[in-house]
DNA sequence: AAAGCAGGCAACCGCCATAAG
DNA sequence: GCTTATGGCGGTTGCCTGCTT
């Protein structure tokens, strides 16, 4: 049982927009508004269109300073990195991304950025299958208090947002806060700036009290939460961001979030000004959602207690595909081994990247 | 040249939240 | 407080176009 629907579907002009169609729409909204009533406006301009199509519209391709394709490799990064962050809510993507409506992000995201990332994925897991790294070298790597002797930790790099992004706001100080925003979120997300102080974002491992006292794989997860942003990140801008070392020994605290539910939003975000509450609360929970999808694939033995929130499955096909990209990369030598080993059973690629 | 295929994108569908009556 | 109408959103579909065979 649904609801009923809002216009008469026998008397709706379905499909593509005629150019006439496009410009009663545009003409009427520029000089009267939409009048409050998407689903009376149709009639009032007499097109015979849905009240909700005229509105979709209207808003991914009519509106004033729409831009369509081209996206640079700023955009990219930005909606890679609150994908990971937030997931699939795309009009929150959008949100940051003046100019771009959340249709076009999630067509962009859908048709390009994914399979670039899938792609990056694969290559890099051939890689590792030729290097053949077993899990017990790589185990007893982690166990080496997670940092490879003479490896220096660095965090990870996002180039310098532009000093001016484009202005939609009333007030450029608005705007300035939204970059602001942007950038703590990058931050935290585990990146450093070009202008960032060095001793800023020098953690190390010692400095981490995330780093103790926890099992395996814990770090593993962590880890791979970090390694997963970086993988993302180091070639949508492979020719501005510094060298990332890609075992999971590396360890910064910055995308090393506590999966102990003690740990809330608010404590995570502490001491941030102007991060959007919002964002915070996303971040926090989405977070939690790749961690659990993770506990899942890894089983719950080596994960803290008190982690676990009892649905280790993951819920939303979104989360499917991000955790496809997660998919670790500790794990994946391991199934390169598995593979030359006849007894074990392979690892199916459909299972993480869906069917092709 | 034509058929088949795949990718990209605009538009639709259906669900949920919320405002209005 | 309940019902209905509308807005908003994310997921999905299907058409169009360009490429390959």
């Amino acid at each position: 049982m649904g609801r009923a629907p809002c216009c008469d579907k026998a008397n709706v002009k379905k499909g593509p927009w005629s150019p006439e169609e496009d410009a009663k729409l545009k003409a009427h909204i520029e000089a009267n508004g939409t009048g409050g009533n998407w689903i009376a406006l149709p009639k009032k301009i007499g097109l015979k269109r849905c009240g909700k199509s005229c509105r979709l519209r209207w808003l991914n391709y009519l509106r004033p300073n729409i831009k369509h394709g081209g996206f640079s490799e700023e955009e990219d990064n930005i909606i890679c990195s609150l994908y990971i962050s937030i997931g699939s809510r795309w009009s929150i993507i959008a949100a940051q991304l003046p100019g771009r409506t959340d249709n076009d992000i999630k067509n962009y995201w859908n048709t390009r950025l994914k399979k670039k990332l899938v792609g990056k994925q694969r290559k890099e897991q051939q890689a590792r299958r030729a290097s053949c790294l077993t899990l017990k070298e790589e185990m007893k790597r982690e166990s080496e208090n997670y940092v490879i002797p003479g490896m220096v930790s660095q965090p990870p790099y996002w180039p310098q947002l532009p000093a001016v992004m484009p202005l939609t706001s009333t007030s450029q100080d608005s705007h300035l806060k939204e970059q602001e925003s942007l950038r703590n979120l990058l931050i935290k997300l585990g990146g450093r700036f070009s202008d960032d102080h060095p001793q800023s974002s020098a953690n190390t491992t010692s400095n981490n009290p995330m780093n103790f006292g926890y099992p395996l794989g814990v770090s593993f997860v962590q880890d791979q939460l970090y390694e997963n942003s970086m993988n993302m990140l180091s070639f949508l801008s492979a020719s501005s961001i510094s060298p990332i070392n890609s075992t999971c020994s590396q360890v910064t605290n910055s995308t090393h979030f506590n999966v102990n539910e003690a740990a809330g939003p608010n404590d995570m975000f502490q001491g941030i000004d102007g991060f959007p509450a919002e964002l915070s609360e996303l971040i926090y929970s989405n977070n939690k959602q790749i961690l659990d999808g993770l506990e899942g694939f890894y089983g719950t033995d080596n994960m803290v207690d008190g982690s676990s929130t009892g649905t280790s499955s993951v819920e939303s096909s979104s989360w499917g595909d991000i955790n496809s990209l997660c998919y670790p990369q500790i794990v994946s030598a391991f199934e390169a081994c598995q593979q030359s080993m006849p007894q074990v059973s392979t690892f199916d690629e459909s299972t993480y990247f869906g069917p092709h």
